[in-house]
DNA sequence: TATTGTTATACTCTATAACTATA
DNA sequence: TATAGTTATAGAGTATAACAATA
């Protein structure tokens, strides 16, 4: 175990490493690590679009469902609507989402990519399909498929 | 463009969920949801002892840890330093932590439970073990194993 | 009366720079 | 010169209440 020379059970933490079995026992902490690993790959490769993970992720959900409307966008992704004004303001401001007066409630806005906006989704799932393959390229294709389905049971 | 009634492959948003074929084949995505199904349930359960994840991560890691320093715990958890002098006052205040010289080195103060830290130590950890239980309910025991050798590849 | 989108705002979480005391 | 712990602070991320326009 961990004991350099003295004592036993009193101290020891001397050591660098500390003892984290029962915390990688727990579902939890490990798909928070998880997450963050894959996090931290995704901030770096991404910033070359100047897109974060919800900006990826309201964008995409846009280009596969055109039309959809800020209350869908938040629904999906658990996001609450104040927090997704900014975000849209945005993309808006940068030209890569057009808003619509939605055609069956006056209320709703239906958001649409532009052509450029399509162009950079294009580009970014590419980005991002290669970069979760680079993240997990521990994992074998059908790991990664395991480890999918198993998380979705988690939320679905 | 947006052609509301005839057509179906231009505005298919208008139905209540959104296609999310792309984000569910992206284990950031699904690492993100799943662990914020049992967080959700671990603030639930685990505000009746006053203790968030990283509390309890803490806690648990000076349980099986005595005398490890805040640089071993914020190196353990990825927490930034000034992040972690906060928590461990107020844990200090709560009475469940004792901050020791530490034997060696004089910079470094070693952290220790109290006796009352023990014991709210050993009821979290139950109460966690069940909360994990539940929120992962519909896997089977070796699936929950399985889940987590995965995450595991993502970050170990 | 309920819902969509919005403003304003507060609270939490995470990050950076700089200081102190020890090594 | 480098490291452990700390302070102060800034920036993200997330939350609630309240309002206007529309259903």
């Amino acid at each position: 175990m961990a004991t350099p020379r003295t004592r036993k059970t009193e101290s020891p933490a001397r050591s660098e490493q500390l003892d984290t079995r029962v915390l990688e026992n727990l579902v939890g902490y490990n798909a928070r690590r998880g997450w963050l690993a894959i996090s931290t790959v995704f901030a770096e490769r991404m910033a070359a679009y100047g897109l974060k993970q919800v900006d990826f992720s309201v964008l995409s959900l846009l280009a596969h469902n055109p039309g959809a409307t800020s209350r869908q966008l938040c629904a999906t992704l658990d996001i609450l609507p104040p927090n997704l004004v900014s975000l849209v303001a945005a993309m808006d401001g940068r030209g890569l989402i057009e808003r619509r007066p939605h055609p069956h409630d006056g209320r709703a806005v239906g958001l649409h990519l532009t052509a450029a906006g399509r162009k950079l989704v294009r580009e970014a799932e590419e980005a991002v399909v290669q970069l979760e393959l680079d993240a997990s390229a521990r994992l074998s294709a059908r790991e990664r498929e395991t480890l999918i389905g198993l998380l979705q049971k988690l939320y679905r």
